[in-house]
DNA sequence: GTAACGTGCAACCACATGGTTGTACGTCAG
DNA sequence: CTGACGTACAACCATGTGGTTGCACGTTAC
């Protein structure tokens, strides 16, 4: 499967929108079903405001998009971004396991490195 | 394989550190092979003591510990905790994924799903 | 038409962040 | 011992962020 690459300020954008717990769930609810700003901000303790701005940051990280029905403005999951920051992470791991096969190179060691 | 659960605070801290280019570079780095504190100075285009900001702020996020060789302080990665969160992520892969597939059985549809 | 609802946006405030410079201290090389 | 190196830490500044309140505007219900 192909994933979209991200640029490194869109990277920046994913991983500081995800670095709040209130937008992170917010994410995982419209995972489960799509839902308006308003009724999300039934959910939290804070204004309406407050919840239509994680919104918007979440919106500018590309990982949710907004669609307009009637007056109300329903909040969809965007599921190829949070893809691509999946396997960014996943492409540390890798490098990681690089680095210990090159160890093992060096050292002769044909054991299956991992994690000490 | 168990990985680590983070709680919500340190999830916070993780992405939030990983929300800047410097300091997924200096993680790239290290995972590649370890370096000092010095050594990964002399690589950015700002003051020692910025680059020192950095790893404190990946340290306090458990993306990298630092350890004391002479003088200097060396920096390795703690791939525990990029995998922690390569795990999150792919939860929310998964929670869409159970979406799909709610979908599906609501609609009769036995199509393989995925993001629109 | 009127009232309530959902939204967008601006102004404001407290606080965190990313950078700087400067100072101090332990360690290693000569 | 002395000087250079690597580090730690504090003070400072500009900017961004997370929250608030208030107001304007289109849409739906009655």
């Amino acid at each position: 499967m192909v994933v979209r690459q991200l640029d490194p300020a869109e990277v920046d954008r994913v991983f500081a929108a995800l670095a709040d717990a209130t937008r992170r769930d917010i994410v995982t609810r419209v995972l489960r079903r799509e839902a308006s700003v308003s009724t999300l901000a039934r959910s939290y303790e804070m204004s309406f405001a407050a919840v239509q701005k994680h919104v918007a940051v979440l919106e500018r990280a590309h990982l949710v998009t907004k669609q307009r029905h009637g007056r109300e403005q329903v909040v969809h999951p965007d599921v190829a971004t949070i893809r691509a920051a999946a396997r960014l992470l996943d492409h540390y791991e890798e490098l990681w396991r690089g680095r210990i096969d090159r160890m093992s190179e060096v050292l002769g060691d044909t054991r299956e490195g991992d994690a000490p």
